[in-house]
DNA sequence: TCATTTGCTTGAGTGACTCAAGGATTATTG
DNA sequence: CAATAATCCTTGAGTCACTCAAGCAAATGA
C-alpha cells in the first residue's frame, strides 16, 4: 500500500477534503488492482488498451520514460492479458493490445475499483453537477 | 512520476474530474518532493514528524509494513532530516524526530506543495464550503 | 521465572521508476 | 541517392517503495 500523498496538519477543511478524497481513492485504487494480482500500473495501461496503443504513445500519455512501459508491458504480456504485435505502418513500432483474457480483466477491475462510481453515487445528480463545478473551478 | 491511477473512459462527469483531481494533486505532491529530492514516500513521514513519534505508530497510521517505515526513515536519516532516539519508556522502541534542518526541509516542502491551498484559494469560502460538504458526502 | 507479546531491524524478493546506451527503422536533406 | 539525423523500442544498471519471513531484545503477564 503506497503512503498517503497527505499534509497531515491541512490549512483548511477543504484541503483536508480534497486530501482524504485523494487518499481513499488511491487506495480504493490500489486495492482493486491487488485482488486482480495487478500492480496499480499494470491496471493503469491495461485500462487505456481499449484499442491497440504503441508503446511510446502509452509513455507520453503516462508522462513516464519509454522503459517503465516496456516493463510493465512485458509483465502483463507474461500474464497473457495484452500481445505486442508489430505495426504493419513503422516496423520500429510495436502496438500493444489486450487480449481476450486481458478484456475480461479489465473488466472485473472496473467492477472492482466502484469507488468513484460509488462516491459519485452519494450526490443527487444536482450536487454531482456542483461537484463537477467546484472541482473544475478548483483545477483553474 | 508515478501511473495515474484513472479509468481512462470516466462513466460520467463528476468522476472525471475526481480522476482528474487525483491524478493533480499526486503529480503535484511528487513533484514538490522532487524538488526537495525527496520521494513521495519520505516528504510523507517528514510530515507526520511535527513531534517525535515511534516507528511502529508511524507504520500504523500509515498503513504498511513496519520494516518499509524502517528503510524511509535510514534514509531520511542519512540525509540528516531525522533522528531515531531510545524511547525513554521503552528501550525496545526508537522516537524519530525532525532535526533542525529537517524542519527546514519540511517548511520547504509544505511550501513546495501549493497544489491544495491553490485549488481551495480558487474558490469563494461559500463554495469551499460547498465542496467540503460535497466531498464528505461523497465519501460516505 | 518462563512464555508470550511487542517494537524494530535485516534479508530476500518483486515491481515501479529513471537514465544511458544501443539496434533497428524511418525521415531529412545536401 | 547517400549520409545524417531523428524516432521507436529494448536492455542494463541503479534507486526506492513495498511485502513477507525471521530474528533479537525488551516488556508483559501467568
Amino acid at each position: 500500500m503506497a503512503l498517503p500523498n497527505g499534509p497531515v496538519p491541512a490549512s483548511s477543511e477543504a484541503e483536508a477534503a480534497l486530501f482524504d478524497l485523494v487518499d481513499v481513492y488511491d487506495r480504493a485504487y490500489e486495492t482493486a488492482a491487488a485482488e486482480l494480482s495487478l500492480s496499480p500500473a499494470q491496471a493503469c495501461v491495461l485500462g487505456r488498451l481499449d484499442e491497440p496503443r504503441g508503446m511510446g504513445v502509452l509513455a507520453k500519455e503516462l508522462g513516464c520514460d519509454a522503459s517503465n512501459i516496456t516493463q510493465i508491458v512485458v509483465r502483463l504480456e507474461a500474464l497473457g492479458l495484452v500481445a505486442r504485435e508489430p505495426d504493419p505502418r513503422d516496423r520500429r513500432a510495436r502496438l500493444v493490445a489486450r487480449t481476450p483474457r486481458g478484456n475480461e480483466v479489465n473488466h472485473q477491475f472496473a467492477a472492482a475499483f466502484s469507488f468513484a462510481r460509488t462516491a459519485v453515487g452519494r450526490l443527487s445528480p444536482d450536487e454531482q453537477d456542483q461537484l463537477t463545478a467546484l472541482l473544475r473551478k478548483a483545477l483553474g
